[in-house]
DNA sequence: CCGTCGCGTGAAAACGTTTTCAGAAAAAGA
DNA sequence: TCTTTTTCTGAAAACGTTTTCACGCGACGG
């Protein structure tokens, strides 16, 4: 536990300057042995820590990272989260998060506030602020962020390859004999549910299979959207074998629609999603899915940070998706 | 975006000095209208943001909070910090979260490191810290704990009655007739953990039940500790048609166990969780369980905090359990 | 017409560090 | 022994605010 003690205070019980006592601390410069001493005893004795306000006001480092994400309720974003929590840990810097709700003018107001705070950097998980307005806020400070695509001198970009992800998906359900796939596809203003949507288009063009409209429809990501969507599709009539949903948690909701039918999974219908949530190889039956490496993309985003506000290299070598079949899929009859 | 204009330009720009600056940004004294107006001015055309640090430093808070939670990756967890998030937000305060992964010694190291920092308040979230070294803590900063019963000067605790939500999930099941019931407990350490199993107990011997040594098993909160002890459980060869796991997590994995083996819930073993997870309506079937109102309490402890800081009153009124009944739970045949 | 009051203001001293600058002491070179 | 260098150290000036203190000034009551 921290006191209240002052360097000051520190240098005066053990007789020396203030700046020698800094010296010390941050080994700055050579100090002779004996004073050293002298104050590493009234470091103990006085049970000294510094203080970092006033060494941030001097640095001009808060050795603080803030970190927007948008919904601290989601696995998806608490994953990241543990990524970015680890990764910085150890490194003396600690994470400001706050969370922009999805909302690109809260997003930016939330930047403003870290800047206010004079955050060594912004770590932006995913989130629809545009792409320009990140790299005009890299201009101020340095910033990592994920999901969006832009790169510049300050600023470091993760993403996957969430059309590869979307393909590979539908792909999977062709190969096991369906052709009647349906989708429930994410948030339309997010490049990585239209990305997704894409993957599925080409998937089905590939196999020659005419996209069909009616097979797909809006979803919200979450998992009262998956449920609500899936009614939708089952109740139109257009009958399906399969379903791809844009991530995990619509496939929860999706196959809850699905058990209150009795529609079996996987063997009236197949049912394949994306992001590989830590619940997922725990639904009944266990969820196939697009394994995204969330939590290593956390760490990466966090060492791409700390490589950035050091100036030390970096390479980012983008995440790769993963097809994880469990048991939600199966060949048609 | 905040500039790097400081408070000293400002006043140059409007030829008044520091002071009056500062004195109209902080409404501290009556200011004439003209030289209000030409500092208003300046702000504007300087785009000046006071620095949060030299303010911090002077006035000697931080506007910031400590959070110390456990693991960021369980949405018991993150659940509580989103209203953690959104019961400071527009506050001023910001929240500086780090996570003490269930070890007493590293949330001691955490708690010391948030010190060092200055944070205004520290809110931990449950960990199994020692509520004597949580009583010290609050001599130096006030704390909000919640999960703990500790209380004092500086310290609020928030916490629900375990005890009653173990008994409440026992009794359920008895009420459905059920005789011969299982318990998966949670983390032997944690006082949540063992309460709900002393309600468990409870409501066995008011209902003439006698405990039986074979029928609880101990888990450890998460899903592969719960998939592992329904499986051990079932090894035993000990009938039972009831099982009360000590949070939703633990019966997501028993759940899994029980598919796996052709067990049917709630047709062949009738299953109950605890806490509500934003997942539980939608796993198949939806999952009964002990409401546990986390984001609620989250925002107390916000708001708790809030007060402690502002010295202001409080008064927390313990959040309520509540048997939340879904589809994993029937009558006995 | 002269003390007293209240108001608006600026100068300057904090807050707790880091860092430049220069001086003193010690070591090295001649 | 007398420079010249090298080490080590302290004084003092920052960093960007807030806050105390005191001062000038017009208004007030006597």
């Amino acid at each position: 536990m921290p006191s209240g003690a002052t360097l000051i205070e520190v240098a005066e019980a053990a007789g020396v300057s203030a700046s020698t006592v800094s010296r010390i601390l941050n080994g700055t410069a050579r100090v002779s042995a004996d004073k050293r001493k002298a104050v590493e005893k009234a470091i103990v004795d006085l049970n000294f820590t510094p203080n970092v306000l006033a060494q941030s006001l001097k640095r001009g480092q808060s050795m603080t990272i803030g970190v927007i994400t948008q919904a601290v309720d989601s696995p998806f974003f608490t994953e990241t989260l543990k990524g970015i929590e680890d990764g910085i840990t150890g490194s003396g810097f600690a994470a400001l998060i706050v969370s922009g709700h999805w909302n690109p003018d809260e997003e930016a107001e939330r930047v403003g506030l870290l800047m206010a705070r004079k955050v060594d950097g912004i770590i932006i998980v995913s989130g629809n602020i545009p792409d320009e307005q990140i790299v005009r806020f890299s201009e101020h400070v340095p910033m990592v962020a994920t999901g969006h695509g832009c790169e510049s001198d300050r600023l470091r970009a993760i993403r996957v390859d969430n059309v590869w992800g979307g393909y590979r998906a539908t792909k999977h359900l062709i190969e096991l004999g369906h052709r009647q796939i349906a989708h429930i596809a994410g948030i339309p203003t997010l490049t990585d549910a239209t990305d997704r949507l894409t993957g599925y288009k080409q998937a089905l063009e590939e196999a020659g299979i005419p996209y069909n409209d009616a097979l797909v429809v809006q979803g919200d990501f979450r998992e009262s959207g998956g449920l609500l969507c899936a009614n939708q599709l089952l109740d139109r009539g257009v009958p399906f074998t399969a379903l791809f949903a844009a991530n995990d948690q619509t496939a929860y909701g999706a196959r809850l629609a699905f058990f209150r039918r009795g529609i079996r999974v996987p063997d009236d219908i197949s049912l394949i999603g994306f992001d590989d949530l830590p619940g997922s190889p725990y639904t009944t039956p266990p969820l196939t899915t697009i394994r995204q490496p969330v939590y290593e993309i956390g760490r990466m985003a966090a060492a791409a940070m700390l490589a950035l506000i050091g100036n030390k290299p970096f390479k980012i070598e983008p995440p790769q998706l993963e097809l994880t079949i469990r048991e939600t899929t199966r060949r048609l009859r």
